[in-house]
DNA sequence: TTTTAGTACTATGTGTTGCAAGGTACTGTT
DNA sequence: AACAGTACCTTGCAACACATAGTACTAAAA
């Protein structure tokens, strides 16, 4: 993997909570639904990634969720956030707006101090 | 460590090595230094995380630096950037402009899907 | 001269977590 | 029965930030 994909990828990674977080928070989703949903964002997560992923929000007590039948194929676990959860991803909202802000200070500035 | 502490560090840590890069882009300057600018950007950072990123960036031919002289206390490693790291940081760029959008495009999207 | 404080750089060990790879199970079609 | 498609799950590895502890240099105080 060269240095750029890595770095890429290292920025993408701290995002993939909040993105989660904010995708299920517009209504339930199951897995497979999401990692579309990732895609078409041009935020790629691979199976590896999101299921453990979804366990830990889960155990952390933001995420619920309940099986319901699909038409072909297996059944599937549709997520949705709980009250602890909503709250959560508000108070991600607002890391994101303050990183974005102090990224944006840190590198916008030129070459003059202030 | 609560899991919006945790969660908001694992943020950080996506645009670490961006800042940083950008930071010396704007003129030399040595560690210490660089975590003041850092945390004046609430966006602290401990020697412990950048002394082994500044090696690390350095053996990746994106800085190089040179020994100063202080007034009072031990000598100063300033970095810069060569050209590769130029490039690397001009590609860093894009890259954060293209996450902001796809985060945009995942986080500010009410309900209603399109 | 020895001690102390301040500054600066370095090394080690640990915990978290994304991800590759491989596996299980259910459904409908050939 | 066999296959293909969909969906969920597990294990092992590697990267990396961070806490902690340590070394070294300078200058001022005792």
């Amino acid at each position: 993997m060269s240095n750029l994909e890595n770095t890429q990828a290292q920025m993408r990674k701290g995002v993939l909570e909040f993105c989660i977080l904010s995708i299920i928070s517009r209504g339930e989703a199951y897995p497979s639904d999401i990692i579309g949903m990732m895609k078409e964002a041009k935020l790629m997560v691979v199976e590896g990634t999101l299921y453990p992923l979804l366990t830990r929000l889960k155990n952390q007590g933001l995420l619920s969720y309940s099986w319901k039948e699909s038409t072909g194929g297996p059944p599937r676990k549709y997520y949705k956030l709980t009250p602890l959860g909503e709250q959560f991803l508000s108070e991600l909202k607002s890391t994101w707006n303050e990183l974005v802000e102090a990224v944006n200070q840190t590198t916008l500035k030129s070459s003059n101090n202030e």
